[in-house]
RNA sequence: GGCGCCGUACCCAAGUGGUAAGGGAGAGGUCUGCAAAACCUUCAUGCACCGGUUCGAAUCCGGUCGGCGCCUCCA
């Protein structure tokens, strides 16, 4: 299968090929873990874990990396912004080690519960700080860094081919436009490789070096932690639309500088979740996480599918609204699936019949054209809805579309059917005795009642049903 | 100020030169005592607006209006 994908460098979509035959190497940039994940964040995730599965689909073997960043680093736009790690520990009174191991765990029971794959390594930064040394050293022999006001700063100037990622000539760079330029650097755009005199009061997390007692700049980790894992060169790096103009050009800037020689080929990024006009973010407080979705009765596939709904290149509206119609969706799904269980006695196809393979190659098609997993989804559903087509045949289609879409569709099971307390279904028998007797009124007051206590009635052919209302 | 992206039905959202995918909601119907579920049918002569190119434009070009993002940590 030949896959195709939106390269950022060169702003166009490209043939994939790797490095290395038959193996994928990805580097996705992943959670600083100073606070609970939103969902738009978990976006890229999600996003990540498409790439993967379709990467693997392809017959790759596929290298995962994704970073946990546990150093901490600016809180926000202003100067007495302080450490996010630091912030989050005074405001719990934990330490940073303990917030870092917090929310590591939760980042993990998230991704864990949106059917992400986890990835083959997840690096902590502060596991790697002598890699990271090790790299800033290998900087500093070549020629491109320099010392100012304790700090070791990144030349960009000695990169001839700086922002080529994000198309901008050093020239239309407009530093400081938000805030003030720091005046140790040389170009405003130099960025620190590693702090000893960090202008935020109590660095917790501090390490020698041999600048001195400190610890790394921002985008060292990445380059340090990629190579460790994935050598020198690797095929794709992803992340948000965000990291491109500063974390992704810095984090070329000095891994070329340090090997001396292109780094990564393929560069994909995902585009933001929007909320009330305007980019979900944790600074603003105007964001959800998985868990205030639960609270809504919505479960994390609910979200999984909404975002599988858009394209990872275009912004996603979210609203209440939406996500609603995504989950009903995926009930639809959930429910037939079930259904064609049941026709089939859970037996679908080995052979896919010639008028089935069409979709299949629809499917691959989409996927290849860089990742477009809604036409996945439409074209699931006019599977779905083909009377031509048999059941054992969408069944086995189904279970090919889901090695990308990632419901789990297999294991799926019909709720069991728990016991219910016995004053329910006496309630339930005495509605059917009402029932026999053509009494409406009472059976239809009963099932009232049991609608309050939460038990959907439907009354099928073959007798009376009931699930609960979730 | 610089750079990038976008504007498709009630909502979400594909489609980037050949005459508007899909989902959700809505409407009608079959079935049912009724309901629910299921199934069927229906739902944009038009893609922000104005010009232009073309046999043909949602798609290309120019302009106008509106929205979002980045240039600061950030998915």
């Amino acid at each position: 299968m030949k896959l195709n994908f939106f390269n950022t460098m060169g702003r166009s979509v490209q043939d994939f090929k790797t490095l290395e035959p038959g193996v994928a190497k990805l580097y996705c940039c992943g959670p600083t873990v100073y606070n609970y994940a939103h969902i738009g964040n978990l976006r890229a995730y999600l996003f990540d874990d498409i790439l993967r599965r379709v990467l693997e689909y392809a017959g790759y073997k596929v290298d995962h990396v994704v970073n946990i960043t546990d150093v901490g680093h600016l809180t926000d736009d202003n100067d007495e912004g302080e450490d996010k790690m630091v912030k989050s520990s005074r405001e719990t009174g934990k330490s940073v080690w303990d917030i870092a191991e917090f929310y590591t765990e939760a980042f993990f029971k998230d991704i864990d519960s949106l059917n992400i794959i986890r990835p083959t390594v997840t690096p902590k930064a502060t596991d790697h700080i002598n890699e990271m040394i090790a790299m800033i050293k290998r900087l500093e022999e070549k020629g491109f860094t320099y010392e100012a006001g304790g700090n070791i700063y990144f030349n960009i100037d000695k990169s001839p081919d700086y922002g080529k990622l994000a198309l901008r000539d050093r020239q239309d760079l407009h530093a400081g436009a938000r805030i003030k330029v720091d005046s140790n650097k040389k170009n405003p755009h130099d960025f620190v490789l590693w702090f000893t005199r960090s202008k935020f009061e109590h660095q917790a997390m501090v390490w020698d070096s041999p600048w001195g007692r400190g610890y790394p700049g921002w985008h060292i980790e990445c380059s340090a932690m990629s190579m460790k894992y994935l050598g020198e060169q690797f095929d794709i790096h992803c992340g948000g639309i965000d990291h491109i103009s500063i974390h992704h050009t810095n984090e070329i800037a000095q891994s070329e500088a340090a090997t001396g020689r292109k780094w990564v080929n393929y560069w994909m990024h995902n585009e933001f979740l929007i909320m009330n006009k305007g980019k979900m973010a944790k600074s603003s407080g105007n964001f959800l996480t998985l868990d205030s979705l639960a609270d809504d009765g919505f479960s994390p596939l609910d979200y999984r599918y909404f975002t599988l709904g858009g394209h990872y290149r275009s912004q996603l509206q979210f609203s209440k609204e939406s996500l609603s119609a995504a989950a009903r969706a995926r009930k639809n799904l959930f429910d037939k699936v079930i259904r064609l269980k049941g026709e089939t006695n859970n037996t679908p196809s080995s052979i896919i019949s010639q008028e089935g393979q069409i979709y299949i190659k629809n499917f691959q098609e989409h996927l290849s054209t860089d990742l477009n997993t809604p036409r996945v989804l439409g074209e699931l559903w006019l599977m779905l809805k083909d009377v031509g087509l048999g059941s054992q045949d969408k069944l086995a289609i189904i279970y090919e579309f889901d090695k990308i879409l990632g419901f789990n569709l297999e294991n799926l099971e019909e709720v069991e059917a728990e016991s219910l307390d016995s004053d329910i279904l006496e309630l339930i028998d005495s509605r059917n005795n009402a029932r026999k007797e053509k009494n409406w009124e009472k059976a239809d007051k009963m099932r009232d009642i049991l609608l309050e206590k939460g038990i959907i009635i439907k009354d099928t052919p073959n007798g009376t049903e009931w699930t609960r209302n979730v």
